[in-house]
DNA sequence: ACACCCATGTAACGGGTTACATGATTCA
DNA sequence: TGAATCATGTAACCCGTTACATGGGTGT
């Protein structure tokens, strides 16, 4: 976020809070001792400006060492997570404007051809439970149906991320060659 | 899980990366602490079974005061997380065959009531990035651009999930008056 | 022969969560 | 008057990740 313009600890806290909640979340604490870190680190500086008693407000502000860093993560290779939603893709993606056309398709085909495989390897799997304990007194249908219901949520939600990422690279491809026509 | 039926620590790794992908995933070296941090607790207990030379193999399976306290918890008052997919519902849920039917509804009508709320207070937010460093070399509208997709994504992505617990509500309302009627 | 599966763990590290601490301003 | 917002942080805790360590059986 500091690579687009200044921020506040406490700005990047409430942005990520509203407009930018499906990004991730944070608690302050963390935020503030993840910026300390990336100052030592070098990848951020910030300007004092001063409040009557309240303690100081720092704006931060990305280095060239930071823009840099972070482009190097940006550009290396991507390694799909074998849980859905688990790693960096959309962490990556959202900071594709920094990336080359081809680059972001090859991407969000990458994604895409991992969460397909794996729809293929697991999809049509039996997941009925076996050797339940017979001593229970829950009926065993009605612990497979709630086991059912969960895991349809699990499967539906993946189809429905990887129909986003079907249209999301058609659209890509599309603009791309617009581009490339003009 | 075990509240269900014995499992090694070996066995419930494998399942959760498996059928029970859906669920939640762990490593194996914090299964093995987490299933030693229980016995301490009285919640399980084991029984080996000796192998040649490897390790010996422990079954692990519920005690009384175990499922007691997991009874505990299910029944507990729930509370949906601010982020979306973050808190314990689906926990909850997938153990709802232990519930009577009105706390499985009562549970499942609270998330939704949540994520509704949620959508009414962030759905028609203005989302457009102020303040952009001039100096970049990006293009702010293509910067816009991804952080909208990304955007559409997550919340298209709830709406998938609230379709989900209004059909399961739904399902599970027909299912009780059909039981009532009985 | 080599890789993968079965099956157990410990140790160090890193990072997220919760609790605590401060204090001015704004809005109902 | 009291709650929410703005704005910063430290300390302790918990728990997940990564690396290390062992060793037999099974399949190609």
């Amino acid at each position: 976020m500091l690579n687009l313009k200044p921020h506040t600890g406490y700005d990047l806290k409430k942005y990520l809070d509203t407009e930018g909640r499906f990004m991730r979340g944070v608690h302050l604490s963390q935020m503030y001792r993840t910026l300390k870190s990336m100052v030592a680190e070098g990848w951020i500086t910030y300007d004092v400006e001063e409040r009557n008693g309240s303690p100081d407000m720092k704006r931060y502000r990305v280095t060239a060492e930071g823009k840099e860093a972070f482009l190097k993560w940006l550009k290396s290779p991507y390694e799909p997570s074998f849980r859905f939603m688990e790693g960096d893709f959309f962490d990556r993606f959202r900071f594709a404007s920094m990336l080359d056309r081809e680059e972001v398709i090859g991407l969000a085909r990458q994604e895409l051809a991992y969460r397909r495989g794996n729809i293929e390897k697991f999809r049509h799997r039996d997941r009925t439970l076996k050797g339940l304990e017979p001593t229970d007194i829950v009926d065993p249908d009605r612990i497979q149906l709630f086991f059912d219901l969960g895991h349809e949520y699990g499967a539906s939600a993946m189809d429905h991320y990887v129909a986003w990422l079907e249209r999301t690279i058609e659209r890509l491809e599309e603009e791309a060659q617009t581009v490339q026509a003009q």
